[in-house]
DNA sequence: CCGCCCGGCGTTACAGTATAGCAGCACGCA
DNA sequence: TGCGTGCTGCTATACTGTAACGCCGGGCGG
Protein backbone atom coordinates (compact mmCIF):
# COMPACT_ATOMS: atom_id res chain seq x y z
CA UNK A 1 0.00 0.00 0.00
CA UNK A 2 1.41 3.03 -1.18
CA UNK A 3 1.60 6.17 1.48
CA UNK A 4 -0.22 9.03 -0.12
CA UNK A 5 0.42 12.64 1.20
CA UNK A 6 -2.37 14.06 3.16
CA UNK A 7 -3.73 17.60 1.16
CA UNK A 8 -4.26 20.53 3.38
CA UNK A 9 -7.47 21.99 3.51
CA UNK A 10 -7.69 24.83 2.03
CA UNK A 11 -9.59 28.04 4.56
CA UNK A 12 -10.25 31.46 3.13
CA UNK A 13 -9.78 34.59 4.74
CA UNK A 14 -13.00 37.08 4.25
CA UNK A 15 -10.82 39.18 1.78
CA UNK A 16 -9.90 36.55 -0.69
CA UNK A 17 -10.70 37.63 -4.26
CA UNK A 18 -13.56 34.81 -4.48
CA UNK A 19 -14.55 35.95 -8.51
CA UNK A 20 -11.28 33.99 -8.95
CA UNK A 21 -12.06 30.90 -7.36
CA UNK A 22 -15.47 31.29 -9.06
CA UNK A 23 -13.66 31.59 -12.48
CA UNK A 24 -11.30 28.94 -11.69
CA UNK A 25 -14.00 26.33 -10.71
CA UNK A 26 -15.76 27.14 -13.63
CA UNK A 27 -13.06 27.16 -16.05
CA UNK A 28 -12.26 23.50 -14.79
CA UNK A 29 -15.76 22.19 -14.58
CA UNK A 30 -15.46 23.34 -18.83
CA UNK A 31 -12.47 21.72 -19.34
CA UNK A 32 -13.57 18.54 -17.62
CA UNK A 33 -16.85 18.52 -19.60
CA UNK A 34 -14.95 18.70 -22.63
CA UNK A 35 -12.51 15.98 -22.19
CA UNK A 36 -15.59 13.74 -21.13
CA UNK A 37 -17.69 14.49 -23.66
CA UNK A 38 -20.35 15.74 -21.02
CA UNK A 39 -22.17 18.90 -21.80
CA UNK A 40 -21.71 21.92 -19.24
CA UNK A 41 -25.29 23.98 -20.58
CA UNK A 42 -26.19 27.07 -19.24
CA UNK A 43 -28.20 26.05 -17.01
CA UNK A 44 -25.72 23.73 -15.36
CA UNK A 45 -23.13 25.96 -15.80
CA UNK A 46 -25.46 28.95 -13.87
CA UNK A 47 -25.58 26.66 -11.25
CA UNK A 48 -22.43 25.63 -10.59
CA UNK A 49 -21.46 29.23 -10.29
CA UNK A 50 -24.14 30.15 -7.84
CA UNK A 51 -22.97 26.53 -5.68
CA UNK A 52 -19.59 28.58 -5.93
CA UNK A 53 -21.02 31.92 -5.10
CA UNK A 54 -19.75 30.94 -1.44
CA UNK A 55 -17.53 28.71 0.45
CA UNK A 56 -20.23 27.38 2.07
CA UNK A 57 -23.10 24.61 1.47
CA UNK A 58 -25.43 26.06 -0.57
CA UNK A 59 -29.36 24.60 -0.45
CA UNK A 60 -31.13 23.47 -3.34
CA UNK A 61 -34.14 25.39 -2.72
CA UNK A 62 -31.56 29.07 -2.02
CA UNK A 63 -30.28 27.58 -5.88
CA UNK A 64 -34.15 27.85 -6.84
CA UNK A 65 -34.75 31.25 -5.26
CA UNK A 66 -31.52 32.26 -6.98
CA UNK A 67 -31.87 30.94 -10.55
CA UNK A 68 -35.25 33.06 -10.39
CA UNK A 69 -34.55 36.04 -12.80
CA UNK A 70 -37.75 37.87 -11.97
CA UNK A 71 -39.84 36.29 -14.58
CA UNK A 72 -40.97 32.16 -14.19
CA UNK A 73 -39.91 31.02 -10.77
CA UNK A 74 -37.81 27.92 -11.55
CA UNK A 75 -39.49 24.56 -10.33
CA UNK A 76 -37.79 22.37 -7.84
CA UNK A 77 -36.80 19.63 -10.84
CA UNK A 78 -34.53 22.53 -12.71
CA UNK A 79 -32.34 22.95 -9.94
CA UNK A 80 -32.59 18.95 -8.89
CA UNK A 81 -31.13 17.68 -12.06
CA UNK A 82 -28.71 20.10 -12.75
CA UNK A 83 -27.28 18.93 -9.08
CA UNK A 84 -27.61 15.58 -9.88
CA UNK A 85 -25.42 16.12 -13.55
CA UNK A 86 -22.66 17.95 -11.25
CA UNK A 87 -22.74 15.34 -8.63
CA UNK A 88 -22.13 12.63 -11.06
CA UNK A 89 -19.17 14.34 -12.62
CA UNK A 90 -17.69 15.67 -9.02
CA UNK A 91 -18.22 18.97 -9.91
CA UNK A 92 -20.16 19.26 -6.54
CA UNK A 93 -20.45 17.07 -3.05
CA UNK A 94 -23.68 17.05 -1.09
CA UNK A 95 -23.30 17.68 2.46
CA UNK A 96 -25.64 15.28 4.30
CA UNK A 97 -25.83 16.13 7.39
CA UNK A 98 -26.73 20.08 6.26
CA UNK A 99 -28.76 19.04 3.03
CA UNK A 100 -26.83 20.86 1.07
CA UNK A 101 -24.28 21.40 -2.21
CA UNK A 102 -20.69 22.53 -1.82
CA UNK A 103 -18.39 22.97 -5.06
CA UNK A 104 -15.51 20.81 -5.09
CA UNK A 105 -12.28 21.87 -5.69
CA UNK A 106 -10.66 19.22 -7.49
CA UNK A 107 -13.40 17.72 -9.85
CA UNK A 108 -12.33 14.44 -11.93
CA UNK A 109 -10.74 12.59 -9.53
CA UNK A 110 -12.00 9.83 -7.26
CA UNK A 111 -10.57 11.17 -4.20
CA UNK A 112 -11.11 10.44 -0.48
CA UNK A 113 -13.05 13.85 0.75
CA UNK A 114 -13.71 14.80 3.92
CA UNK A 115 -15.48 18.00 5.16
CA UNK A 116 -14.83 20.32 7.81
CA UNK A 117 -17.70 21.92 8.02
CA UNK A 118 -17.71 25.79 10.31
CA UNK A 119 -20.97 26.17 12.40
CA UNK A 120 -19.76 29.29 12.67
CA UNK A 121 -19.20 31.03 9.68
CA UNK A 122 -20.82 28.16 7.49
CA UNK A 123 -17.55 27.29 5.39
CA UNK A 124 -16.98 24.26 4.07
CA UNK A 125 -13.62 23.02 3.33
CA UNK A 126 -12.80 19.77 1.73
CA UNK A 127 -9.73 17.50 3.00
CA UNK A 128 -7.86 14.96 1.12
CA UNK A 129 -6.64 12.90 4.27
CA UNK A 130 -5.62 9.79 2.45
CA UNK A 131 -4.35 8.31 6.30
CA UNK A 132 -8.06 8.84 7.45
CA UNK A 133 -9.37 6.75 4.38
CA UNK A 134 -6.62 4.38 5.18
CA UNK A 135 -7.76 3.84 8.86
CA UNK A 136 -11.14 3.54 7.68
CA UNK A 137 -10.72 1.00 4.83
CA UNK A 138 -8.55 -1.10 6.93
CA UNK A 139 -11.26 -1.11 9.84
CA UNK A 140 -14.01 -1.65 7.32
CA UNK A 141 -11.87 -4.71 5.45
CA UNK A 142 -11.29 -6.27 9.25
CA UNK A 143 -15.02 -6.26 9.45
CA UNK A 144 -15.26 -8.11 6.24
CA UNK A 145 -17.35 -5.13 4.88
CA UNK A 146 -17.40 -4.44 1.50
CA UNK A 147 -16.95 -0.77 1.69
CA UNK A 148 -18.28 1.76 -1.42
CA UNK A 149 -18.56 5.20 -0.30
CA UNK A 150 -17.36 6.81 2.83
CA UNK A 151 -19.04 9.88 4.73
CA UNK A 152 -17.05 12.15 6.36
CA UNK A 153 -18.51 15.28 7.86
CA UNK A 154 -16.84 16.83 10.18
CA UNK A 155 -18.39 20.05 12.19
CA UNK A 156 -16.64 22.29 14.64
CA UNK A 157 -15.20 25.98 13.79
CA UNK A 158 -12.99 26.69 11.39
CA UNK A 159 -9.67 28.07 12.39
CA UNK A 160 -10.43 31.74 11.72
CA UNK A 161 -13.75 31.36 13.92
CA UNK A 162 -11.86 29.18 16.69
CA UNK A 163 -9.32 31.58 17.23
CA UNK A 164 -10.39 34.73 19.15
CA UNK A 165 -10.33 37.59 17.20
CA UNK A 166 -7.85 40.41 18.06
CA UNK A 167 -10.29 43.38 19.66
CA UNK A 168 -13.05 41.45 21.70
CA UNK B 1 -1.83 9.91 24.07
CA UNK B 2 -3.38 6.20 25.15
CA UNK B 3 -4.32 3.64 22.25
CA UNK B 4 -7.66 2.58 23.14
CA UNK B 5 -8.29 -0.71 21.23
CA UNK B 6 -10.97 -0.71 18.52
CA UNK B 7 -14.43 -2.09 19.02
CA UNK B 8 -15.91 -4.76 16.43
CA UNK B 9 -18.79 -3.94 14.92
CA UNK B 10 -21.22 -6.71 15.05
CA UNK B 11 -23.57 -8.28 12.15
CA UNK B 12 -26.41 -10.12 13.10
CA UNK B 13 -27.38 -13.51 11.07
CA UNK B 14 -30.74 -13.43 10.22
CA UNK B 15 -31.51 -16.13 12.98
CA UNK B 16 -30.02 -14.35 15.58
CA UNK B 17 -32.74 -14.12 18.42
CA UNK B 18 -33.71 -11.07 17.75
CA UNK B 19 -36.36 -10.41 20.57
CA UNK B 20 -32.97 -10.45 23.46
CA UNK B 21 -32.26 -7.32 21.32
CA UNK B 22 -34.97 -5.52 21.94
CA UNK B 23 -35.39 -6.38 25.87
CA UNK B 24 -31.30 -5.93 26.57
CA UNK B 25 -31.76 -2.50 24.58
CA UNK B 26 -34.62 -1.65 27.02
CA UNK B 27 -33.50 -2.73 30.05
CA UNK B 28 -30.05 -0.73 29.32
CA UNK B 29 -32.32 2.22 28.45
CA UNK B 30 -34.05 2.17 31.83
CA UNK B 31 -31.54 1.91 33.49
CA UNK B 32 -29.56 4.91 32.08
CA UNK B 33 -33.04 7.13 32.59
CA UNK B 34 -33.05 5.87 36.15
CA UNK B 35 -29.50 6.76 37.13
CA UNK B 36 -30.04 10.40 34.89
CA UNK B 37 -33.20 11.14 36.51
CA UNK B 38 -34.98 10.88 32.59
CA UNK B 39 -37.91 9.87 32.01
CA UNK B 40 -38.81 7.41 29.85
CA UNK B 41 -41.94 7.80 29.62
CA UNK B 42 -44.40 4.78 27.62
CA UNK B 43 -44.16 6.43 24.45
CA UNK B 44 -40.45 7.18 24.21
CA UNK B 45 -40.02 3.24 25.24
CA UNK B 46 -42.47 2.39 22.60
CA UNK B 47 -40.37 4.60 20.28
CA UNK B 48 -37.38 2.80 21.40
CA UNK B 49 -38.89 -0.97 20.95
CA UNK B 50 -39.96 0.36 17.56
CA UNK B 51 -36.55 1.54 16.43
CA UNK B 52 -34.79 -1.74 18.06
CA UNK B 53 -37.45 -3.37 16.08
CA UNK B 54 -34.54 -4.29 13.40
CA UNK B 55 -31.08 -3.23 12.99
CA UNK B 56 -31.78 -1.25 10.04
CA UNK B 57 -32.26 2.58 10.33
CA UNK B 58 -35.89 3.28 10.66
CA UNK B 59 -37.32 6.36 9.26
CA UNK B 60 -39.83 8.85 11.60
CA UNK B 61 -42.51 8.87 9.41
CA UNK B 62 -42.56 4.90 9.55
CA UNK B 63 -42.56 5.16 13.23
CA UNK B 64 -45.24 7.17 13.03
CA UNK B 65 -47.04 4.48 11.11
CA UNK B 66 -46.16 1.86 13.56
CA UNK B 67 -47.51 4.15 16.48
CA UNK B 68 -50.80 4.47 14.93
CA UNK B 69 -52.86 1.69 16.84
CA UNK B 70 -55.64 1.85 14.71
CA UNK B 71 -57.48 4.63 16.44
CA UNK B 72 -56.03 8.30 15.52
CA UNK B 73 -53.32 8.39 13.60
CA UNK B 74 -50.20 9.64 15.84
CA UNK B 75 -49.07 13.58 14.51
CA UNK B 76 -45.10 13.95 13.46
CA UNK B 77 -44.18 16.22 16.75
CA UNK B 78 -44.80 13.10 19.07
CA UNK B 79 -42.23 11.00 17.37
CA UNK B 80 -39.86 13.51 16.05
CA UNK B 81 -39.93 14.44 20.37
CA UNK B 82 -39.51 10.95 21.38
CA UNK B 83 -36.14 10.96 18.92
CA UNK B 84 -35.26 13.87 20.05
CA UNK B 85 -35.21 12.54 23.52
CA UNK B 86 -34.01 9.29 22.70
CA UNK B 87 -30.62 10.90 20.69
CA UNK B 88 -29.90 13.41 23.75
CA UNK B 89 -29.45 10.27 25.83
CA UNK B 90 -27.45 8.69 23.16
CA UNK B 91 -29.97 5.80 22.95
CA UNK B 92 -30.31 5.99 19.23
CA UNK B 93 -28.30 7.64 16.73
CA UNK B 94 -29.61 9.84 13.64
CA UNK B 95 -28.35 8.01 9.99
CA UNK B 96 -27.85 11.63 8.30
CA UNK B 97 -27.60 9.92 4.53
CA UNK B 98 -30.68 7.79 5.34
CA UNK B 99 -32.64 10.53 7.19
CA UNK B 100 -33.05 7.94 9.73
CA UNK B 101 -32.48 6.19 13.13
CA UNK B 102 -30.94 3.26 14.79
CA UNK B 103 -30.52 2.36 18.13
CA UNK B 104 -27.29 2.57 20.09
CA UNK B 105 -26.20 -0.39 21.33
CA UNK B 106 -23.59 0.77 24.30
CA UNK B 107 -25.67 4.19 24.67
CA UNK B 108 -24.75 6.86 27.81
CA UNK B 109 -21.01 6.61 27.05
CA UNK B 110 -18.87 8.81 25.18
CA UNK B 111 -17.87 6.94 22.22
CA UNK B 112 -17.45 7.53 18.69
CA UNK B 113 -19.38 6.06 16.14
CA UNK B 114 -19.06 4.74 12.90
CA UNK B 115 -21.95 3.22 11.17
CA UNK B 116 -21.30 0.02 8.42
CA UNK B 117 -24.73 1.03 6.44
CA UNK B 118 -25.33 -1.65 4.15
CA UNK B 119 -27.25 -1.11 1.15
CA UNK B 120 -28.42 -4.94 -0.07
CA UNK B 121 -29.92 -6.05 3.26
CA UNK B 122 -30.34 -2.46 5.16
CA UNK B 123 -28.28 -3.62 8.31
CA UNK B 124 -26.77 -0.53 10.04
CA UNK B 125 -24.03 -1.70 12.51
CA UNK B 126 -21.83 0.38 14.93
CA UNK B 127 -18.18 0.52 15.28
CA UNK B 128 -16.56 2.53 17.85
CA UNK B 129 -12.56 2.27 15.87
CA UNK B 130 -10.59 4.64 18.30
CA UNK B 131 -8.25 4.61 15.50
CA UNK B 132 -10.25 6.52 13.49
CA UNK B 133 -11.53 8.96 15.58
CA UNK B 134 -7.37 9.43 16.59
CA UNK B 135 -6.74 10.01 12.53
CA UNK B 136 -9.43 12.37 12.35
CA UNK B 137 -8.82 14.49 15.29
CA UNK B 138 -5.22 14.37 14.47
CA UNK B 139 -5.77 15.74 10.84
CA UNK B 140 -8.27 18.69 11.89
CA UNK B 141 -6.29 19.57 14.74
CA UNK B 142 -3.31 20.16 11.83
CA UNK B 143 -5.87 22.25 10.33
CA UNK B 144 -6.61 24.11 12.85
CA UNK B 145 -10.28 23.38 12.91
CA UNK B 146 -11.83 22.74 16.20
CA UNK B 147 -14.04 19.78 16.21
CA UNK B 148 -16.91 19.57 17.92
CA UNK B 149 -19.02 16.59 16.13
CA UNK B 150 -17.32 13.95 13.86
CA UNK B 151 -19.76 11.97 11.37
CA UNK B 152 -18.97 8.95 9.92
CA UNK B 153 -21.26 6.73 7.66
CA UNK B 154 -19.67 4.07 5.51
CA UNK B 155 -21.79 2.59 3.36
CA UNK B 156 -20.89 -0.83 1.24
CA UNK B 157 -22.34 -4.51 1.90
CA UNK B 158 -22.37 -6.35 4.92
CA UNK B 159 -19.71 -9.69 5.45
CA UNK B 160 -23.50 -11.44 4.92
CA UNK B 161 -24.62 -9.71 1.53
CA UNK B 162 -20.64 -9.51 0.31
CA UNK B 163 -20.06 -13.25 0.48
CA UNK B 164 -21.91 -14.77 -2.38
CA UNK B 165 -24.32 -17.37 -0.56
CA UNK B 166 -23.72 -21.51 -1.11
CA UNK B 167 -26.64 -22.14 -3.46
CA UNK B 168 -26.07 -19.20 -5.77
C1' DC C 1 -56.46 21.61 50.29
C1' DC C 2 -55.38 25.05 46.69
C1' DG C 3 -52.90 27.23 43.23
C1' DC C 4 -48.97 27.27 40.50
C1' DC C 5 -45.43 25.65 37.56
C1' DC C 6 -43.50 22.57 34.42
C1' DG C 7 -42.74 18.74 31.54
C1' DG C 8 -44.95 15.70 28.33
C1' DC C 9 -48.22 15.07 24.92
C1' DG C 10 -51.71 16.33 21.32
C1' DT C 11 -53.13 19.21 17.49
C1' DT C 12 -53.00 22.43 13.57
C1' DA C 13 -50.56 24.36 10.39
C1' DC C 14 -46.76 25.00 7.77
C1' DA C 15 -41.82 24.98 6.10
C1' DG C 16 -38.37 22.63 3.77
C1' DT C 17 -36.54 18.73 0.82
C1' DA C 18 -37.04 15.77 -3.08
C1' DT C 19 -38.98 12.95 -6.95
C1' DA C 20 -42.33 10.92 -10.52
C1' DG C 21 -44.10 11.47 -14.81
C1' DC C 22 -45.28 13.73 -18.84
C1' DA C 23 -44.71 17.39 -22.62
C1' DG C 24 -42.09 20.32 -25.67
C1' DC C 25 -38.06 21.50 -27.99
C1' DA C 26 -33.43 21.43 -30.23
C1' DC C 27 -30.10 18.91 -32.21
C1' DG C 28 -27.73 15.34 -34.75
C1' DC C 29 -28.15 11.74 -37.72
C1' DA C 30 -30.10 8.08 -40.87
C1' DT D 1 -37.63 14.44 -43.93
C1' DG D 2 -38.30 11.72 -40.08
C1' DC D 3 -36.58 9.90 -35.88
C1' DG D 4 -34.24 9.35 -31.52
C1' DT D 5 -31.98 11.36 -27.71
C1' DG D 6 -30.96 14.53 -24.25
C1' DC D 7 -32.24 18.78 -21.89
C1' DT D 8 -35.60 21.58 -19.92
C1' DG D 9 -40.12 22.86 -18.13
C1' DC D 10 -44.38 21.81 -15.81
C1' DT D 11 -47.80 19.72 -12.54
C1' DA D 12 -48.38 17.20 -8.90
C1' DT D 13 -47.17 14.85 -4.98
C1' DA D 14 -44.34 12.48 -1.60
C1' DC D 15 -41.31 12.77 2.13
C1' DT D 16 -38.99 15.11 6.14
C1' DG D 17 -39.16 18.23 9.86
C1' DT D 18 -40.68 22.28 12.93
C1' DA D 19 -43.37 26.29 15.08
C1' DA D 20 -46.78 27.43 18.11
C1' DC D 21 -50.48 26.82 21.00
C1' DG D 22 -53.23 24.32 24.45
C1' DC D 23 -54.38 20.54 27.63
C1' DC D 24 -53.37 17.71 31.36
C1' DG D 25 -51.29 15.57 35.23
C1' DG D 26 -48.00 15.55 38.94
C1' DG D 27 -44.98 17.86 42.26
C1' DC D 28 -44.47 21.48 45.39
C1' DG D 29 -44.96 25.68 48.15
C1' DG D 30 -48.45 28.21 50.46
Amino acid sequence: MDTLPDDRPAFHDGGHEHQSCVEDALARAEDLCRRRGARLTPLRRRVLELVWGSHRAVKAYDLLAALDDGAGAAKPPTVYRALEFLKEHGLVHRIDSLNAFVGCPQPGEGHSAQFLICGECGEVSEMNAASIDRAVAERAAASGFALSRIIIELHGRCPRCATPSRGI
